[in-house]
DNA sequence: TCTGGGGTCCTAGGACCC
DNA sequence: TCTGGGGTCCTAGGACCC
């Protein structure tokens, strides 16, 4: 049997590189993509990290100096870096049947086939197509586990004279460069760890690669043996090719003002809920119960805070819209208190089913019409298709939408690719 | 004035059972 | 004074990821 590679391929700073397709005068200007709501920086260009904005740093601090220097913003446009992902991973799976899709802008590939002497060509020859064919730059990191793939790829990243890719697959990279990544760097060793691992005298990723195994597992559970071991090159770690049906769903948002009355609390938390809906039904999944919450902010200092979390228990599992928007006004109203300024609210749901195989309620104790809910549900979610999210929704309990509460996209660019009515308009002269 | 959203995995500890 | 020993299930909370 031969060794495994893996290779982890990545779009670098994606979302910003997502608007620089878009808009070529963009290219070498500092760029900063926003998260919901307009909060904070989520993405950033190196021009932008060079003027020392940092991950999630909060949008009103460093709007002044933005502006000032000429930085490029952007709310986030989850609709085009969608899009843009599944044109990437089309392109990866051109060169590896066997991808595993890890996040928006993050793809592990099994390239053990290759053999050893041509797999950095090969990362080579990926980039250059995917950047060709959609205009994104990626690194490549190729390890014998995903965890060393991983550390090659932030080695990629962070050493530009390597050309976007690392091989640790080779034995004198390997050494080379696990002496020269701290710690605080590897994938799965977050704060709480690195101080942990640094308590054990860990400076380096070798410096761990060389502990006990049951020392690691001491301080920090079979997570810690594990990583030991995929950074001494034994693979603990699968590829996930077949994405695993979720266990959970929320629809959570921070509110553009504060929420002070139980109208516009109501009205929130039923487009929640009704979004909840629409992403269970794409994946024909249910619930029979959802958690309901709602909170003030911390940065209100002077003011009460409140917190509230409730579940409300359906009859049976369902995905339809208008029974879960009607629990969960039920749970907002059973605990509102007036006098509070609240910032945000959300629906959360565990334990999801498929909805085709789970237990039904019995007929008259509640027991909920699924056929004909199913096919008002699949026209409901054609209409929102067609005519964009939000277009046809329940006229539930007498809401008259007025969104006041609704997040901010002040910048957000055109959705370019899956909206007819934005797309890019070309003169030629 | 203004500070994101959505996931997963793991463990400890309590309740409960035989 | 002495006051079992295992199971399982559930929940809350910590930690981490992008």
């Amino acid at each position: 049997m031969t060794a495994r590679a893996y290779a982890l391929s990545d779009g670098n700073s994606f979302y910003c590189s997502c608007e620089r397709v878009f808009d070529a005068r963009l290219a070498r200007l500092p760029v900063i993509v926003l998260s919901n709501n307009d909060g904070c920086a989520i993405a950033r260009t190196n021009e932008a990290k060079a003027l020392g904005i940092r991950m999630g740093e909060p949008w009103f601090k460093i709007r002044d100096m933005c502006r000032q220097q000429g930085v490029r913003v952007y709310s986030s446009n989850y609709a085009l870096y969608g899009d843009m992902s599944a044109r990437v991973n089309a392109v990866y799976r051109s060169f590896s049947p066997r991808i595993e899709v890890y996040s928006i802008d993050e793809s592990f590939l099994d390239i053990s086939d290759v053999r050893e002497s041509d797999r950095e060509a090969l990362a080579r020859d990926m980039r250059a197509t995917v950047r060709a064919w959609t205009g994104i730059p990626t690194c490549v990191g190729i390890g014998p586990t995903k965890t060393l793939a991983k550390l090659a790829n932030h080695v990629a990243k962070k050493n530009p004279e390597l050309g976007g890719v690392c091989d640790l697959t080779d034995p004198e990279q390997y050494d080379h460069w696990i002496i020269r990544v701290p710690v605080g760097d590897i994938w799965g060793v977050g704060p709480a760890n690195t101080r942990r691992l640094e308590a054990l005298g860990c400076d380096s990723a070798a410096d761990v690669r060389d502990l006990d195994t049951r020392v690691a597992r001491k301080a920090m559970t079979v997570v810690g043996e594990r990583l030991v071991r995929e950074l001494r090159g034994e693979a603990c770690l699968d590829l996930e090719t077949l994405a695993p049906t979720r266990k959970g769903c929320a629809v959570t948002r921070s509110f553009s003002n504060r929420v002070e009355d139980l109208a516009t609390m109501e009205e929130a938390v039923a487009a929640h809920a009704a979004r909840l809906g629409e992403k269970l039904r794409g994946e024909r999944l249910g619930t029979d119960h959802v958690t309901v919450f709602f909170h003030t902010s911390e940065h209100d200092r002077d003011r009460p805070q409140r917190s509230v979390s409730t579940v409300v228990t359906l009859p049976e599992a369902s995905n339809d819209t208008r029974v879960l928007v009607k629990a969960c006004l039920h749970g907002v109203r059973k605990t509102w208190k007036d006098g509070f300024r609240y910032s945000k609210a959300g629906v959360v749901t565990t334990d999801l089913v498929p909805l085709a195989a789970s237990q039904r309620a019995l007929p008259g104790l509640g027991q909920i019409d699924r056929e004909q809910g199913a096919a008002l549900m699949a026209a409901l979610d054609a209409c929102n298709r067609r005519f964009g999210r939000g277009a046809v929704v329940p006229g539930a309990a007498g809401l008259t939408p007025k969104r006041e509460w609704s997040t901010k996209f002040e910048m957000r660019s055109p959705r370019y690719t899956t909206r007819a009515d934005e797309l890019p308009v070309v003169a030629a002269a």
